[in-house]
DNA sequence: ATCTGTGCAAACCTTTTGCACGTCA
DNA sequence: TGACGTGCAAAAGGTTTGCACAGAT
């Protein structure tokens, strides 16, 4: 099994792409992060340490991972396109808490399983999947409770 | 049970907000339309009958229709929102398929029993939540077949 | 009479692109 | 050398807002 970096430089070599020194730092600084951030952040935090990269080139390197597969595009409808690290096909869905903004990461089988039983009864042919429970966490549903009381 | 029309009539007393022209055209053409339009689309749909009315009252009232309940505003991560007439509290998820763009709902309550139980085991409060399946329609996939061979 | 709603145009915000220069192979 | 990549700035695409006039209560 080959780790997301050598996927990376697989794909980029099969399209005749070139290895610039822009694109390791970026792939490195989105491996090694592991929330979900949007473009926006993600460059923001980048550019602390390497301020010469730009905006279009972290655009367009997050692009290139989404395409070979290291990353996942989301869209948790804030009007922002979040990018996480996709490991080995494994597919997980999300808690979103409205209160603080955390995002956790689940899986159920047997959900994805109901998946397909719903895609067969409709003649569908799934492709992909999309599940986000939108809710309050622990934290953010005491405090809730509390102030208002 | 009250129907559509009365909810957003109460919301508008309720708020004291006014009762126009312009908001009961766009109701009776929001809910005798039961696709998944885009703001951009339902207001060029709207615009043959009504030329008169402007983009920004469309999209204000179609904001108010999601505040009040009667809308359920929805992302299916191609950059526009969708508007969608929200039916008695009535969940539904959806089958896109990325050939033609048909959107077919379903609803199913395995899955939306195993939500809650997602959400149990996270101490999480869900509120809403959003499950979307893409892939390809029956005819897509059979034209993407035929066109392979 | 007053306060909200409308239509227009402009502002906004995020994503995408054109271009001249730089870099990898 | 030649094609691709980068950074900048500007364009694009969609959503939201300010404003002056119109309309509802």
């Amino acid at each position: 099994m080959k780790n997301q970096e050598e996927l990376f430089l697989d794909f980029l070599a099969r399209k005749r792409l070139k290895n610039t020194s822009q694109r390791m730092i970026i792939l490195k600084s989105f491996l090694r992060q592991s929330l979900h951030l949007s473009t926006e952040d993600f460059y923001l935090q980048l550019r602390k340490k390497h301020p010469a990269i730009g905006y279009a080139t972290v655009h367009r390197t997050l692009k290139l991972f989404a395409e070979c597969g290291i990353a996942a595009e989301r869209n948790f409808g804030d009007g922002q396109t979040r990018f996480e690290v996709n490991y080995d096909n494994e597919h997980h869905d999300h808690l979103v808490c409205t209160g603080c903004g955390k995002i956790i990461e689940f899986e159920n089988r047997q959900i994805e399983q109901l998946q397909l039983d719903v895609a067969r009864t409709h003649n569908f042919f799934i492709k992909d999947h999309r599940l986000e429970l939108y809710g309050l966490c622990a934290a953010c549903h005491a405090s809730e409770a509390s102030s208002l009381s």
